[in-house]
DNA sequence: CGTAGACTTGACGGCACTCAAACAAGGTGG
DNA sequence: CCACCTTGTTTGAGTGCCGTCAAGTCTACG
């Protein structure tokens, strides 16, 4: 199991390959650490406001989102998550979950239990400074998004979140940035973006009928990667995407 | 200089034995981690997007913002910071800043050098939990603020943002929930809601002809908390005010 | 072939924006 | 001591992005 196991991390191996360096200890806790590997359908909540979960979810593959429900039932996503992302380890200092976390698509996740990371930051101190940037990697997108949230128009909102999203995968080697595979829905995308769903689609049509968008069948093109980063005034900075000890 | 840094840092720890408690070591390394006290004037920049500091800054009193410019020259906050906050400590993993910070009233900042925090995460993995901690409650803030901007209106945000402020005030022992000093102009707020300062201003005085909100001369009071609570969505889970083991 | 979910379109309304100007209050210099 | 300037707040008029409501179309699948 440990070999399907390690290959199975690539992607997040990769997302902190792209950052620092892990030294070989610290790449065997990360594996040894994985108490189960489990499924998720589509639709179907990883974790739930309220929760004190026992261990945290990488998500292996497939696409998830932190969101929370309002009180009219609209819903937020605060973060869209991709393969090689900790959907929840800020739950192990935080302890109790403040919104929940949906399964997008099918998803495959590897647990980590709380006990397990405790190790890590008893006996692994540079793991544990990785361990933390992850989660601020997750608060810089954070940022970003409240900025786009308040200050950018729906397409230019949608074009930056396109740019992200294709940046990120890239990264951990799952596309380019200009072409990937995004199989959500235009409802999760009105959820990402502050929209409703009927706007959502005038958007998508709209960056279409411009020739910056080709997206079907759950593949995304950008056709002019130069002009949707303008236009989503998306820079890479806040990814964090530079390689030095930390 | 250090009984006086002791007391300097009362919200600091105020915020931090809010969550959990502080051993003598580790309050020792903190209030031996400081390398200076700093005074800042209102409108000055603490950090620049770009910088990449080799000290976290921490505010003592007084209140500060990250915030970002976009294209057209408009400002988005990401949070407004208030005293015992530490308003760059994620640039200690993540290295470059990724957006500014702004003193929005004059400042006292305590300033520890990464090196002295360096130290501690290699030798007290407790007080390393709570370093983390502290930068995920930041990202909380974060992820609740997109909530608002997202799916609540500006009125409702307005109302979000007093309750917020108010709830952390009084944790760290600076006023009331429903009655604190709050220093800021319109133009901060619309800032912080995301709005233009013309309507920044019309959602103020809505909010006061229904009695929902007295702001004057800086001081900030809401006669009716459980219908601001109510109206601006407010429920205090994502503050974690809980004391437990981290 | 029927149904469910996703996507699309149209009509209409309101929240929040822009532009523009007036008012208030505190500070400064003549 | 007053004229003036600066910064912050307030008001009005007109516009447009994006919301709601309501159908209708398309595709996948049983």
């Amino acid at each position: 199991m440990h070999n399907r196991t390690t290959e199975r991390l690539d992607p997040f191996f990769g997302r902190i390959e792209r950052r620092d360096t892990l030294g070989p200890a610290e790449r065997q806790a990360l594996v040894d650490g994985v108490s189960a590997i489990e499924e998720a359908t589509a639709g179907a909540d990883l974790v739930r406001e309220g929760d004190r979960p026992a261990r945290s979810t990488l998500l292996v593959s497939g696409f998830a989102a932190r969101y929370r429900t309002v009180a009219n039932g609209e819903r937020q996503f605060a973060t869209i998550h991709v393969a090689g992302d900790f959907v929840d380890l800020h739950s192990f200092p935080l302890k109790e979950m403040d919104h929940s976390v949906l399964a997008l698509t099918p998803c495959t996740l590897a647990m980590y239990p709380h006990e397990a990371i405790k190790g890590m930051t008893e006996r692994l101190p540079h793991l544990t400074r990785l361990l933390w940037l992850l989660t601020l990697l997750d608060s810089a997108l954070q940022r970003e998004w409240i900025v786009c949230m308040g200050r950018l128009s729906a397409e230019a909102r949608a074009l930056h979140l396109f740019c992200e999203l294709g940046a990120r995968l890239a990264a951990v080697g799952l596309g380019q940035p200009d072409n990937y595979h995004l199989p959500l829905t235009q409802q999760d995308l009105a959820d990402a973006l502050g929209l409703s769903s009927v706007h959502a689609n005038r958007v998508v049509q709209s960056l279409r009928k411009q020739g910056l968008l080709i997206w079907q069948a759950g593949q995304l093109v950008l056709p002019n990667l130069q002009a949707a980063r303008e236009m989503g005034e998306f820079d890479e900075r806040y990814l964090h995407l530079i390689k030095e000890p930390r």
